[in-house]
DNA sequence: GTAGGATACGGAGAGGGCCCCCGGTTCTGC
DNA sequence: GCAGAACCGGGGGCCCTCTCCGTATCCTAC
């Protein structure tokens, strides 16, 4: 909870934030699997640095995508501003399925940000995402628009699912709409 | 299409089959990634012999798991005859989603088999689920239980997808006929 | 401006996985 | 039995992950 007891070192932070920037790129490109090894030689650091600065690939993964994950809750509630409760989730649902289906580190982050028991579920993104999402689903709930047996972590997870299904398809964007309406018609109320 | 030209060497046989065992308990104990090398030693031979018969992780992976496969094709044909069109489908999803969850390696065999461009698709194991689900999804629509905008390969991604999803969770065996539950609820016509 | 300690760097190396290759062995047809 | 085809095995190249520690860099206090 405290801020950092002490401000980084200014080396320090330039190497972290070049990493962010080349793990995005990379992530992008070559899929959550992309070689750390190769992130680093990119960032022109030694893979040391990289390990120190995130320990595991999922920190790297998250805080190189913390932001656009952010980006995707506030999106919620503009849309819950705009749109009547159970539309709004459907939009919500269709951006952020297409958000997944264009970066392809996020789908991977997504999948562990709804994995119960995993570290990883108890991570920022993990939060924000569950947070953005429970409350377009209660609000939809609430509308009577959407079945009441299902929670946002539900959602979230067949969301993920939707997009796995859609990346082996090769039909690209317009896909993930054509399964996701699928999935929002058994959502239903 | 030809049969083998010459029958296999009696120690290739031998060898052969006490991968396919090795391999099977490999793959639904550790996942899809389960080290080759292990499974070679394993199995007592050396990688060298793996690779020979089973020249990608596919091949084995299909290998080790065809009579499974077909036996759940042949229940579409079972179930086929004892249900209507719509509810044999369900039933066969559920079976389908069970097996899934239950072994491992083989929610990655229908994710390739159902994916465009692969190789995979137009293996055997492939080629035998998709007519399957075929059978039953045309009945269904010509019953008029059952969307006209989806194909078998849809609903066979779907269940993939879902089967993924459920993965995430860690209620087990229950969670997958809710999954399927909503995502049949959407196809309903 | 500089000395000194705290901080961070980097890349070698251990460990493991994948897959190919080829010298040696084992089987089969005659 | 014997020749030769068929097959075996595991060593080795390559790539990846992750750790460790001697070295370089930065910050601070004077």
């Amino acid at each position: 909870m405290m801020a950092q007891v002490r401000a980084m070192r200014a080396d320090a932070r330039r190497n972290y934030e070049r990493l962010l920037e080349v793990a995005a790129e990379a992530f992008a490109e070559h899929g959550e699997g992309a070689s750390l090894d190769d992130i680093a030689k990119r960032a022109g650091v030694g893979s040391g640095t990289l390990y120190r600065h995130f320990p595991t690939r999922q920190a790297l993964l998250e805080a190189a995508y913390v932001d656009r994950i952010e980006a995707i809750a506030a999106r919620a509630d503009t849309l819950a501003g705009q749109l009547p409760p159970g539309e709004a989730l459907v939009e919500w649902l269709n951006e952020l399925g297409a958000g997944l289906t264009q970066v392809r580190g996020l789908r991977a982050l997504l999948g562990s940000a709804v994995t119960e028991g995993s570290s990883a579920a108890a991570t920022v993104c993990a939060g924000t995402l569950r947070s953005a999402a429970a409350r377009l689903v209660e609000a939809a709930q609430q509308a009577g628009g959407l079945r009441q047996d299902v929670d946002a972590v539900d959602i979230l997870r067949l969301t993920h699912g939707v997009a796995t299904a859609v990346e082996l398809a090769d039909g690209e964007g317009q896909q993930i709409r054509r399964y996701l309406a699928l999935l929002v018609e058994g959502l239903r109320a």
